[in-house]
DNA sequence: ATCGCAGCCTGTACGC
DNA sequence: TGCGTACAGGCTGCGA
């Protein structure tokens, strides 16, 4: 599942390989339920001839700017892909949507899941504002955040993936932000102490920064739902502590890795280093 | 305010 | 081997 490190990496290898300046020329939608029901009876006239002039990331939001002040917002979700090639390639079976650019590349959206979405908007800001501050953003703060959660009696977890209070996490980040922070996925944010708060704070940032670096996870062996627009895998699976990781060791303690539900969500915690609340 | 669940989907893993 | 079933999960919307 991509979450912020993966749409972070699949953004700047667009921009890499210059995405921006292009202009499309073309949009083929495959799986009609990919564009927003808003959006759908003027997608292709909305974008092609428009150049690209930025590609962003919001979240887990693409945010692909275009002249004439219009934007495309992707959601990759569950098993959404970008893949940037040749238009002469075959077109690959769970291919839901193509942009054709006037370089002879096609920008193929492929989504097994059919669960991403892409939509127009002229006012991307209206359409995000809901989204809580990025973890990795300059006005994300201890105090900032040990505010936004201590006022609210909600279980960690929960908290960590409602993208309200905090925008770009996921699940496998959720789980290794909390075993970083030596904290149960159970414990309400109101009862953190300010040293669990800044324990948290940091080891959000870090995991986060950890999948960048590493250029994102890419999870199930053989057919990973993440690759990279050229098709790559992300090489920060093999950093993850927890996650997936049941009866292994935890690298801390060596006691097998747990795996529990937590508000509907697969969770794995080390029961040694993350105590569960009373 | 917070929680739990259904629905959107299909590939994968599992039991028989 | 082959079948059926449960499950995975980001997000929205609903009712409790």
């Amino acid at each position: 599942m991509p979450e912020l490190p993966e749409v972070e990496t699949i953004v700047r290898e667009l921009r890499r390989r210059h995405m921006v300046g292009r202009r499309i020329t073309g949009v083929t939608v495959r799986w009609p339920g990919t564009v927003e029901s808003g959006s759908r009876a003027c997608f292709r006239q909305s974008l092609c001839d428009r150049k690209i002039t930025a590609i962003n990331r919001r979240a887990k939001y693409i945010v692909v700017s275009l002249s004439g002040g219009v934007f495309i917002l992707i959601h990759l979700r569950m098993t959404g892909r970008l893949c940037l090639e040749g238009a002469f390639k075959l077109i690959p079976p769970a291919e839901r949507l193509a942009v054709e650019l006037d370089d002879k590349r096609v920008l193929r959206f492929i989504d097994p899941r059919k669960f991403g979405r892409w939509m127009i908007t002229t006012d991307p800001e209206r359409e995000l504002a809901r989204l809580g501050p990025e973890p990795l953003g300059k006005d994300f703060t201890v105090a900032s955040f040990s505010a936004r959660i201590r006022g609210r009696r909600r279980q960690l977890k929960p908290l960590l993936l409602d993208q309200t209070i905090l925008a770009g996490i996921g699940n496998i980040y959720a789980d290794e932000a909390l075993w970083m922070a030596k904290l149960h996925p159970c414990r309400c944010s109101s009862g953190l102490t300010t040293q669990e708060t800044a324990a948290l704070y940091q080891a959000i940032r870090t995991v986060l920064r950890q999948g960048i670096q590493n250029r994102g996870t890419s999870l199930g062996q053989g057919k990973p739902n993440y690759k990279t627009p050229d098709g790559r895998q992300g090489g920060n699976q093999g950093k993850l502590k927890v996650f997936r990781r049941t009866g292994e060791p935890c690298p801390s303690c060596g006691t097998p890795i747990q795996r529990l539900v937590v508000g509907q969500r697969g969770t794995h915690v080390c029961p040694r280093c993350q105590i569960r609340p009373s």
